[in-house]
DNA sequence: GTCCTATTCAAGGACTCCATTGAATACCTG
DNA sequence: CAGGTATTCAATGGAGTCCTTGAATAGGAC
């Protein structure tokens, strides 16, 4: 029978990276870094913190395994340090919207009504991008469109989304999305255009999951 | 724009869940309570704590919605909410075995050294099983034989084994499995059985993994 | 009803976590 | 090398976590 503290230890440690993510400024990092490298400055804004703050957190989960670092000039460029990650962080979303009972109700508190909102799922964008008969917007900030994108999107952040318009073709059917099915982006988007009389949906979740169901994705530009 | 403190809300009650799993007893729960649902003062035993200290762990787990309890006659009996649970949890020790570098010490400081062990995918095991070329041995406790296991496999709980042993068709291949790559009862069984001259292995990973991945199984008896 | 057993509750002390603050470090620019 | 900016470090107080202890509950058996 082996030492009971030696499996203590053992299942102390796997907690190490449960512990990582149970913080819910950490959860917004791993959210964020799902999308590509960011530095810590731009992080802080992201999460709402001070760059001090994020700095630690950050360093936790650098200790964790979960993130890595990568020093270019000035900055810091932190990135998930594998798709397990985002994969760990899609799962523990899943468990906690089946099974925590608040969570519908945060969930409508942060992004509003959803009703009237078209939605697409990604099979069906699959499908329409193979046909050709779509127009898809990455309504993110250009720094996650340039770290990797569905591939055939063009990046139109939502800030600029209003001047630009009348650069997409009226015809056409457009579908918007953004980070995942927790990010607004996409939703503003879909209002916007159906109020200018274009017919738009949103894709129902967001590019890590589009690029880790292996879809076609674009790197760079 | 949502509101920031919306989104901090719902990104706590997201880590709500990692929270819930970031302890090494409560991890050591989840890992046994991914064989079938057990009684509180059996779990105590199984991750060597006090009975009222588990009862507070299991507590916390039922506020996150990651198990569930049931009552019968005298006893409370606890049980994983939902299969997704057990799969956040090996999605979380796959994180841990890939990202955090002492990791490795530790689990070979509590399993031993596996280098004379021989293994078996499930894959192949699968294989031998349809080709009825194998004996399987279950050698976890009797408990979680009964809420599921391998089909065709055989109960013999490690602690009766060596008094077994003649039961076992000598000219067969003996394949031992039991809860997991961290469980060291097939370990066991298969030193003993290469002991007594038997052609053994150990299933790579346990039940769970099995069940998971929707190979046959068998519920009850 | 009374005993027995399984589980939960309540309170306490050691420890860790988290956001804040102000200072220190490290790299780039000129 | 001086100045500027991005990031990290160190110290602090308040909150939360974890295990222990002893008592309380709640079913079942008699």
């Amino acid at each position: 029978m082996a030492d009971h503290a030696a499996k203590a230890a053992l299942f102390d440690a796997l907690a190490e990276s449960a512990k990582a993510l149970a913080n819910g400024r950490r959860a917004e990092l791993i959210d964020v870094l799902s999308q590509g490298e960011r530095s810590v400055e731009d992080l802080a804004v992201e999460i709402d913190q001070t760059v001090a703050n994020t700095s630690q957190h950050l360093q936790r989960l650098l200790r964790a395994g979960l993130v890595r670092a990568r020093r270019h000039g000035t900055r810091i460029f932190y990135d998930l340090s594998s798709p397990l990650v985002s994969t760990l962080w899609r799962t523990m979303r899943r468990v906690a919207e089946e099974h925590v009972e608040e969570l519908e109700q945060l969930t409508t508190a942060y992004v509003g009504d959803r009703s009237g909102l078209n939605t697409m799922t990604r099979d069906e964008l699959r499908e329409r991008l193979r046909a050709g008969d779509v127009v898809v917007l990455d309504v993110r900030p250009p720094a996650e469109y340039a770290a990797g994108h569905i591939r055939g999107a063009v990046s139109v952040p939502i800030g600029d989304l209003r001047a630009r318009l009348l650069e997409i073709d009226s015809g056409a059917r457009v579908v918007a999305y953004c980070r995942g099915s927790y990010c607004v982006y996409a939703d503003e988007a879909v209002r916007l255009l159906a109020e200018a009389g274009r017919d738009a949906a949103r894709l129902e979740d967001g590019f890590p999951e589009w690029a880790s169901a292996r879809l076609p994705v674009e790197r760079g530009a």
